[in-house]
DNA sequence: CGAAACAGGACCATTCAGGTCTTTAATTAG
DNA sequence: CTAATTAAAGACCTGAATGGTCCTGTTTCG
């Protein structure tokens, strides 16, 4: 249903609350703080250390921390890296549709799926930050907005 | 991946090819048309008819046609139509996660949901088609990502 | 040396999308 | 008026992918 996976949900979620803490923190702690299972924290943890969003330490006193600022992350290299990269259907990027239909929409698919992912990669992880939430992002919304022609559907 | 449901691929083409037509058409027919295989387009055709997007005619010489024109079917209306409505994450209209865990994103997500679902609702049926791929969603687009500063991520 | 913590992979379980089948109703030909 | 024809509507099943768990090995610090 056009759904977030929910492994770049906590993606986004870990990385914000990383950001928020000082020093290495372990698995097990993001894990308190965020709530989600650790298991789960670990392996979304190694994906992200393995892209280069978090280093990490190894050994005891080990742990993670931010590889760069929040605001140098976008919400779409996050998804990317955890879910491979943003593609609405499977004709973009001039691939070819699986069940061998040429249908001439390829092309619109291709300029819509660009929006969104443009649209993703305008928001950094730093604006998602809670305190921030309802200024710097609701700004851009209200500009998107503005340029679009709203079309009643249904 | 973030990517869109097949069926809901599927609905925008049929109803696209639909258009093309005069009188109306059977499932078999559309079939040909789009390549699609015959029972999934029948089971497309039965969500569209439910929506009030198609018209059915049933018994011998039956088959299907617009409700109305593309360009009062919105690309958002025909997902939210096929697959539900659009929601990246759970937590979005006030919904409480399922992990129960209150990270402040919420609000966050919510404003970025009904950007996407914004921009999917302000292109019409009509302009996916083939001819005017490249002019109508173009322009759209260019306003869009000029509005927005595109930050680098990874 | 031992405990702690990451790295990497393999593994299972669940969900839901995708596809197929049967039933039911309408239309038209005879 | 009846019956064969044709397509819509609904129920069902299957399979792939996601999400989640666990185990083993390696590294570092006390
Ligand atoms: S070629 Fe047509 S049916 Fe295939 S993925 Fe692209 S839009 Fe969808
Ligand atoms: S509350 Fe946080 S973890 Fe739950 S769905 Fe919303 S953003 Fe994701």
């Amino acid at each position: 249903m056009l759904k977030l996976s929910r492994l770049a949900d906590y993606a986004i979620v870990i990385l914000v609350k990383l950001g928020e803490q000082d020093g290495v923190v372990t698995s097990p702690a993001l894990a308190a703080i965020t709530g989600v299972p650790e298991p789960t924290v670990a392996k979304v943890l190694k994906v992200l250390s393995a892209h280069g969003f978090v280093l990490s330490q190894r050994g005891a006193k080990g742990g993670y921390r931010l590889a760069r600022s929040l605001a140098d992350m976008s919400v779409a290299s996050v998804i990317a890296a955890v879910d491979g990269q943003i593609a609405l259907t499977a004709c973009v990027g001039g691939r070819e549709c699986d069940t061998g239909l040429s249908c001439g929409l390829c092309g619109s698919w291709d300029v819509i799926n660009t929006a969104i992912r443009s649209t993703l990669e305008g928001i950094s992880l730093e604006s998602m930050r809670p305190k921030e939430a309802c200024s710097t992002v609701l700004t851009q919304i209200n500009k998107l907005n503005a340029t679009q022609t709203v079309r009643e559907g249904a």
